[in-house]
DNA sequence: GTACATGCAAAAAGTTTGCCGACTC
DNA sequence: GAGTCGGCAAACTTTTTGCATGTAC
């Protein structure tokens, strides 16, 4: 369970975040590993999931997971969130701002037509808190 | 692949129901499973998630299905959102103010630490509101 | 040379589906 | 009695993991 110490860049890992950087959208594990079986036929798709998570795990692409999908993989890390057609599944960035009436200010900067969104909180409950604190 | 004319109220229904309004709480589908078979042992997993989608697809109860993990239900059709622990999984209801600092807010009206949260929007991309549009 | 990484394949987890007999209306 | 529904098991999809070999440092 102990994480390596060291990371090395093999020319999977390489590939591996070009595929996403380069891409500029969201791709899931499977359409990463197309791409990268363009240049490297030979590379597995457990390795593709491996380098994605471990390159997340670093902050250096980040992992989207919206619900009832795939997950999909980001090669921006900067704080923003994502519309995505509840019809064809595409998916785009929106940079929210700090006001009121989101969903309207979605639908003119996205020009999608917002018929819902979902919010959802993480943190630590009051137990895992009171726990947290024992740990530290 | 068209739905069913009539529903009919089967005592397996009911029950799967049940298990999900009573609880109060976001069981998943292995766990309505679980207390389902505590009353009727031959119920199978797939007569559960049948049931489950039926359900929700009624607007009977509400599937949740928060990301990075197996969907949930919630006899609750209300508008509301939820917090999730990111350490034990727990989940707690939420009714967002219409306003901003949502996050304090929400921390302090559930005593969870929030440390991060998603939106995510749905609708309709330009594409597939012009299509939608031929078709209507 | 040593640890980390890959390839491959099997397995795990969650969900859907096909078939047929059973039950609801 | 017609048509929906449930039980069971198989299949499917997404993701993880074990193990022997390969490779970056």
């Amino acid at each position: 369970m102990e994480p390596p110490k060291h990371r090395r860049m093999t020319t999977q890992r390489l590939a591996i975040l070009a595929a996403v950087v380069e891409g500029g959208d969201h791709p899931t594990a499977e359409e990463v590993h197309e791409r990268v079986r363009q240049r490297l036929p030979r590379v597995g798709l457990g390795t593709v999931y491996r380098n994605l998570t471990l390159l997340a795990g670093a902050g250096i692409i980040r992992l989207v997971n919206l619900a009832g999908e795939p997950a999909r993989f980001d090669g921006k890390t900067e704080a923003h969130h994502h519309v995505r057609c509840s019809r064809c599944g595409r998916i785009e960035d929106v940079v929210l701002p700090a006001g009121n009436e989101m969903r309207e200010w979605v639908s003119a900067r996205t020009h999608y037509e917002v018929t819902g969104h979902r919010v959802e909180f993480t943190g630590l409950c009051p137990n895992c808190k009171q726990a947290a604190r024992r740990r530290t």
